[in-house]
DNA sequence: TCTGGGGTCCTAGGACCC
DNA sequence: TCTGGGGTCCTAGGACCC
């Protein structure tokens, strides 16, 4: 199967409605203010030269790129040129796409050339869209999605069961994918630290520290080894959250009452547009300087909105309620009923 | 002058049931 | 006096992805 992500995407989407801004260091981020508290969402390749990239404080980016253009987000505009990307890739003959998020899907389909069939896939985007993408081929999912690493910018890559450890093999475990700082981290006490180390463990050694599914799961990932499924179920979202980050730190009660309301009467919008039910509520509070706490309820499905919205302050009184407070910020995270799922999206430890 | 926002899934431990 | 064993549900917390 292929595997094909869009070149820095929301840079590039910006950009073409910009044509000025072609080969400047453009920079995506939050409102668009370096002054304020966000993060980069995407950055330019000569913005990358500067060792810009996403996640990074807005601030510190605008610091290091003297020039830099520094746009706010226009998630309309990404969502578009994702459905139109996505409408190419599905209208080639025989392939069956998973959406992976705005800039990325797995393309199913059966070839005898599969570099050529990529090739096609290129330039069948790039006329329609302007975008350029990668792609990578691979025997699994987990390859597949590695290759086009290797693709980028605007090539094609192929990773097998053949050639896998010998291009994967001596790299660091965090070049995964699904596996972070923490876990890379974890593994090397393990004494793994190369992607052939943990291809060649014993899944059950994994077991004491990683437990019964993610132990195993990263095994596999070492070998590149997993599903070569493409499934183009119809997503169904299995909960819905908003998150916000206060551009300062929230001190009196009556705030964090007011910024909780807010908050939930957001995601119940959300899941009111679905007409689905309510069975979990999850509020998660960020404080100063940096820790999170979390606190959870679970909703009875015949919960009217009213009543999610009081169940939420009551786990509101939870937030320090004695002592001193410094928020930082808040999310709200409700799920709904998964019963109509069963067996079909693909999950992690199916990889 | 540190740290977005929207998601997914897994794990541990306690409560509770038979 | 001592404290089964299996199962499920719930809460809290963590990790990772784009």
């Amino acid at each position: 199967m292929l595997h094909v992500d869009l070149d820095q995407f929301i840079a590039a989407v910006e950009v073409l409605r910009r044509p000025e801004l072609a080969g400047k260091p453009v920079i995506v981020g939050g409102r668009g203010d370096p002054t304020e508290r966000a993060v980069v969402s995407t950055a330019s390749y000569e913005a990358r030269a500067f060792g810009v990239g996403s996640g990074m404080p807005l601030r510190i980016a605008a610091r290091n790129v003297p020039d830099a253009v520094i746009l706010p987000v226009d998630q309309e505009a990404y969502l578009q040129a994702s459905g139109e990307v996505m409408g190419v890739l599905r209208s080639r003959p025989g392939a069956v796409v998973q959406v992976l998020g705005w800039d990325e899907a797995f393309v199913g389909v059966q070839s005898s050339d599969p570099e050529a069939y990529a090739g096609q896939l290129q330039q069948a985007v790039l006329e329609a869209t302007r975008l350029h993408c990668s792609v990578g081929i691979g025997d699994t999912l987990v390859r597949a999605k590695v290759a086009t690493t290797f693709g980028k910018p605007a090539g094609v890559f192929r990773l097998t069961a053949e050639n896998w450890l010998d291009v994967m093999g001596n790299r660091p475990t965090i070049d995964l994918w699904g596996v972070g700082t923490k876990v890379s981290r974890r593994l090397a006490t393990l004494g793994i630290t190369t992607v052939a180390e943990l291809a060649a463990v014993d899944p059950d050694f994994l077991v004491p520290e990683f437990g019964p599914k993610m132990g195993p799961w990263y095994a596999q990932l070492g070998r590149g080894d997993g599903s070569s499924v493409v499934d183009d179920t119809p997503w169904v979202a299995r909960g819905h959250s908003r998150e916000t980050t206060f551009q300062h730190d929230l001190t009196e009660p009556a705030q964090v009452d007011e910024a909780v309301r807010e908050l939930v009467a957001a995601v119940l919008d959300d899941v009111a547009a679905e007409g689905r039910p309510v069975v979990g509520l999850t509020l998660k509070v960020r404080y100063a300087p940096f820790n999170t706490k979390t606190f959870a309820r679970r909703i009875p499905e015949t919960a009217d909105p009213e009543e999610v919205l009081t169940r939420a302050l009551d786990l509101r009184g939870k937030i320090e309620p004695d002592r001193p407070i410094r928020l930082l910020g808040l999310r709200a995270e409700m799920t709904m009923p998964d019963e109509s799922r069963q067996g079909h999206t693909p999950t992690r430890s199916g990889w």
